[in-house]
DNA sequence: AGGTGTTTGAAATGTACGTTTGAATATCCG
DNA sequence: CGGATATTCAAACGTACATTTCAAACACCT
């Protein structure tokens, strides 16, 4: 059955799950290769160097998602009327699920990635996405900003980049939160589940009120 | 004037900047000791390891804060009504905001160093933290507990992790998101117009309605 | 001033890293 | 089959790291 696999293949499946559990930076090519069970050089040989190799690892699932999401922005752009804040981001729901066809735990691992691209110093990585799918993601900030008429474009930019972080975080101590989740609440929890506790809180989080008072009632400054 | 230094305080000052930009693990004590204008041993002798002196440069900013957040929290649950969700919140700006004199820009580096605890593999920091203060932290569950009667406890517990992740991930991309944000809207940011952004953003995401569905309406698994 | 304990300094230790090399082996195709 | 190409392998390279060592410099005190 499983008895011939690519080697590259088994460099990305063993390079995923350790990037995603560790970060980029403290996982090395020897942990990649010997849990790969390839030969060291063989991350140089395939992939050209380990920037190479964290770019092609958040490309398998980078490819499959974008694509997907460009169809379902589209198809909401092509609509009338502006759409409910919640349907737009339910739409992200399905093509994250997807990823679970590309590996086991697609999902939870591609959150998990990301996460790590943009808290660890990988600027390569911010350039690497926005080049290749900075088309797709306007897309999805063209809907927002269409359902929330209301928010000014700075608002807005923080707001989403807040959500961003709360789904990285979420994603990227899933496991540990997971174990509480079940310890103090008897509850079983899966990467579903967890998306779809996320989806009210940042919907919520989004379409917040504006605060009508831009300066806070009291500063407090060091020195002068 | 500032002739004669503290060895510490020299090495803490410049550990404690490139913690936060940088990260714990990709900042070696070669570039502290650099920074500092002190000799490589000096972080040994007076700190015994690089862990000890991570935790050091925490526990400058943890002490100050800590005691503070307990003093309004313990006054906050004195009082007998339950207190308004926002209020409870708006409990942390000024404890935050007053580590500007404990150093410069000392509410920015806590917060970037605090995302750092949790986003690189630092499980002493979490265990620090936790086995340190997490009596403070007990009292401020209790306190958004009373204010969001209606939020059941295990609901409630995923909405407070999602907010220390938004927290968290936006203070470590803090220096990339301020500079993209005075690029494309020319607006001029600091941490405390951060701070008055993520305010609203929590509030709404942790009082978000819940879900009246616990079950997805559609389910999607690979494989089987 | 002189002796004691603390702090600094330059150098070395051992380990781990990403990458390169060149020979050995496997795979492909006429 | 046989020669060319693609892949694997063990070993080495140069660099950087945290930590240790021990002698020199310093500070303090009676």
């Amino acid at each position: 059955m499983v008895a011939k696999q690519n080697t590259q293949q088994k460099i990305l499946d063993a390079a995923q799950s350790l990037f995603a559990e560790t970060g980029f930076n403290d996982t090395s090519l020897r942990q990649i290769t010997s849990v790969a069970e390839v030969n060291l050089a063989a991350v140089n040989y395939h992939f050209g160097s380990k920037k190479e190799l964290i770019q092609a690892v958040l490309q398998r699932y980078l490819r499959v998602l974008m694509a997907r999401l460009d169809q379902e922005f589209s198809r909401l752009l092509a609509v009338q009327q502006p759409n409910n804040l919640t349907q737009v981001l339910a739409v992200f729901v399905k093509p994250l699920l997807e990823l679970n066809s590309v590996h086991n735990n697609g999902t939870r691992i591609f959150l998990q990635l990301l996460g790590r691209g943009y808290t660890d110093v990988q600027g390569h990585l911010r350039w690497f996405i926005n080049h290749n799918y900075g088309r797709v993601l306007d897309k999805f900030v063209l809907l927002v900003q269409q359902s929330c008429p209301q928010l000014p474009a700075s608002e807005l930019f923080w707001r989403l980049h807040f959500s961003l972080g709360t789904v990285v975080f979420t994603m990227a101590s899933n496991e540990a939160l997971a174990e509480i989740a079940e310890a103090d609440f008897s509850e079983e929890v899966d990467i579903e589940g967890v998306i779809q506790r996320l989806l009210p809180y940042l919907a919520a989080g989004i379409a917040a009120p504006v605060s009508t008072r831009s300066q806070p009632q009291q500063q407090l400054r060091s020195g002068t």
